[in-house]
RNA sequence: GGGUGUGUGCCGGAGUGGUCAAACGGGGCAGACUGUAAAUCUGUUGGCUUAUGCCUUCGUUGGUUCGAAUCCAACCGCGCCCA
C-alpha cells in the first residue's frame, strides 16, 4: 500500500460517497495545500454533534496539511437551505444571521485548528452581495429546470404539491458559485448537500477550473434514533452541553446506533470498535460508557470525561443524589406543592405540575407525594424531585 | 381571469348543529420493567390555587340559532383543473 493509498483510506473513513476517490487520489498526489471546502448556514445559534462529523473530516485534512476554508453562508441563508424541508424556510433577520454566525466560528473551532495557516473563513456574503441581476441570469443560464426538479427534495415537494419559491432553485448555485470564488479542491457536506456539491463541480467546470471532489459524510441521526440530529427536534448534543449532560445524552441513545457514533465521531481505531460492539465481549452498558468518555473527552478532558462517567453510574446505577445539586429559590414557606413545582421549573402550568403529582412522578423531602392539594413547609433545604431527572433542592427565597 | 376544493390541538387525521377540550394514530411526558438501551405494559398530553366548576381553542371577521368546529357571508392562506 502507497502512502497516498492509506492516506485515501484514513479520509475514506466514516464518508458515504466521495465523487470520485480517483480524482482526490490526483489532487492528493499533485503534493500542493488542497482547499478543502465547508460551508455552514447560521441559521441556528448552536452547533450540535451532528455538525461535527463533517468538521471532523475537515479536521483530518487540516492535520494532514491541507487547508480548510469555512464558508459562513450569511448570504445563502437568507434564502434558507430547501434541504430536508417540506415547506419553504422562514427568513431570517441579517442581525439573527449575524449573531449565529459568530458562535459557530467559536464553537467550530473546537474540532478544526483554528491556525490561520490552517483556517480561512469567508462570509459567502462578500461575493454574492455584489452580483449583478446580469451575473444572476448568467449562472440560471447554466442548469435545466429539469436538473433542478430532479434533486429529491423539490421531486417530492412536486409530488406533493407543496410549494416551492423560485429563489430556492437559487440556493444550490449560490453554494455552487462559492466553490468557483473560493476555487475549492475538494467540497465537504452531508448527504443532504450532494446536490449542491455536485452543482459547484458543474459551475467549477464551466469556469474553466478543475472540478471539486466532493465528500459527503453520512447524517449523523438523533438521540432518538430515527430522525436526523437537530436543533429542531430536540434529539441532539450541543457543544455547549456541559461534560455530564454530554454524557447523560450519550447514554441514552439506542443500542443500535452506537456503532454509528463510534465511526462518526470518534478516531477509534476499527478493529477497537467491533470488540466494542461485540455483544459477547462487552457488554452494551460499557461500549456506551467508552463511547461517552471519549466524546466527552473531546470537547473538554480526560478528567472531565471520568468525572461524568462517575457522576452518571453514582446517580442513576446507584440512584444517589447528584454532587451538584442546585437550589431553587420558592418564595414563602407553607407552599402549595404545584406552585413550588412551577415556581422551581419543574411544570410549565399548574396542570402539568397536577398531572406530574398524580402520576406519581413526585418526591418531596424523601417522601412520594400524590395529593396535589398538599401545602409543604420549606425548612433545611429539602430535596424536590419530579421524574428521572430533575432535581433540586428547595430554599426560601 | 374562470371552475372547484381545502384550512382542526406538537404533527398526521376524524368530526358536518347540542352528549366536543374535540375519535384515532404518531410524538412528548410520567409510571412499571431495565443498562437513563431496545421491546412491552399503564396513565397522561389547552389553561385556571384546590374544581360532577370556570375560561380559551377547530384560518380571520361578522351573522343565523336557545346553542356552532359543525349552517350563512365576506375576507385571508393553500391546493387542483381550465385559460
Amino acid at each position: 500500500m502507497t502512502q497516498i493509498d492509506s492516506i485515501l483510506e484514513d479520509l475514506g473513513r466514516g464518508t458515504e460517497h466521495i465523487y470520485s476517490r480517483e480524482e482526490l487520489a490526483r489532487k492528493l498526489k499533485s503534493g500542493r495545500p488542497l482547499r478543502i471546502k465547508l460551508g455552514m448556514d447560521p441559521t441556528s445559534p448552536d452547533i450540535h454533534l451532528g455538525h461535527t462529523v463533517v468538521l471532523r473530516k475537515m479536521r483530518q485534512f487540516q492535520d494532514l496539511g491541507h487547508k480548510a476554508i469555512l464558508i459562513i453562508g450569511d448570504y445563502t441563508a437568507r434564502i434558507g437551505d430547501p434541504t430536508g424541508r417540506d415547506v419553504t424556510r422562514p427568513v431570517l433577520s441579517e442581525q439573527a444571521i449575524a449573531d449565529n454566525a459568530q458562535t459557530y466560528l467559536q464553537q467550530a473551532g473546537k474540532v478544526l485548528d483554528t491556525n490561520p495557516e490552517k483556517l480561512e473563513v469567508q462570509h459567502n456574503a462578500q461575493w454574492l452581495a455584489k452580483l449583478s441581476f446580469a451575473d444572476v441570469l448568467k449562472l440560471t443560464g447554466q442548469v435545466t429546470v429539469g436538473q433542478m426538479l430532479h434533486r429529491e427534495n423539490f421531486k417530492k415537494r412536486m409530488a406533493q404539491d407543496t410549494e416551492i419559491m423560485i429563489s430556492e432553485f437559487m440556493y444550490p448555485l449560490m453554494q455552487a458559485y462559492d466553490s468557483v470564488v473560493i476555487k475549492a479542491d475538494v467540497e465537504l457536506g452531508g448527504t443532504d448537500q450532494t446536490f449542491n456539491n455536485l452543482m459547484g463541480r458543474q459551475l467549477q467546470e464551466r469556469d474553466g477550473q478543475e472540478k471539486q471532489v466532493v465528500m459527503v459524510m453520512p447524517i449523523l441521526v438523533g438521540l432518538d434514533g430515527h430522525e436526523k440530529m437537530s436543533k429542531s427536534k430536540g434529539n441532539y448534543i450541543a457543544l455547549t452541553d456541559d461534560a455530564n449532560e454530554m454524557f447523560g445524552k450519550v447514554m441514552s441513545i439506542p443500542d443500535a446506533l452506537m456503532e454509528n457514533y463510534f465511526t462518526l465521531l470518534t478516531s477509534l481505531p476499527a478493529d477497537r470498535i467491533k470488540s466494542l460492539l461485540n455483544g459477547q465481549v462487552t457488554h452494551p452498558r460499557e461500549a456506551k460508557d467508552v463511547l461517552g468518555r471519549v466524546i466527552v473527552e473531546a470537547f473538554y478532558d480526560a478528567d472531565a470525561a471520568t468525572a461524568a462517567s462517575e457522576e452518571f453510574r453514582r446517580r442513576f446505577s446507584e440512584h444517589q443524589l447528584p454532587t451538584d445539586l442546585k437550589t431553587c429559590p420558592v418564595d414563602r414557606s407553607p407552599v402549595g406543592l404545584l406552585d413550588m413545582i412551577r415556581q422551581v421549573g419543574f411544570a410549565s402550568s399548574n396542570s402539568e405540575a397536577r398531572r406530574l403529582v398524580t402520576q406519581g412522578a413526585v418526591t418531596f423531602d424523601g417522601q412520594k407525594l400524590v395529593e396535589p392539594t398538599v401545602k409543604v413547609e420549606i425548612a433545611g433545604e429539602p430535596i424536590l424531585k419530579v421524574g428521572k431527572r430533575k432535581i433540586c433542592r428547595v430554599a426560601l427565597r
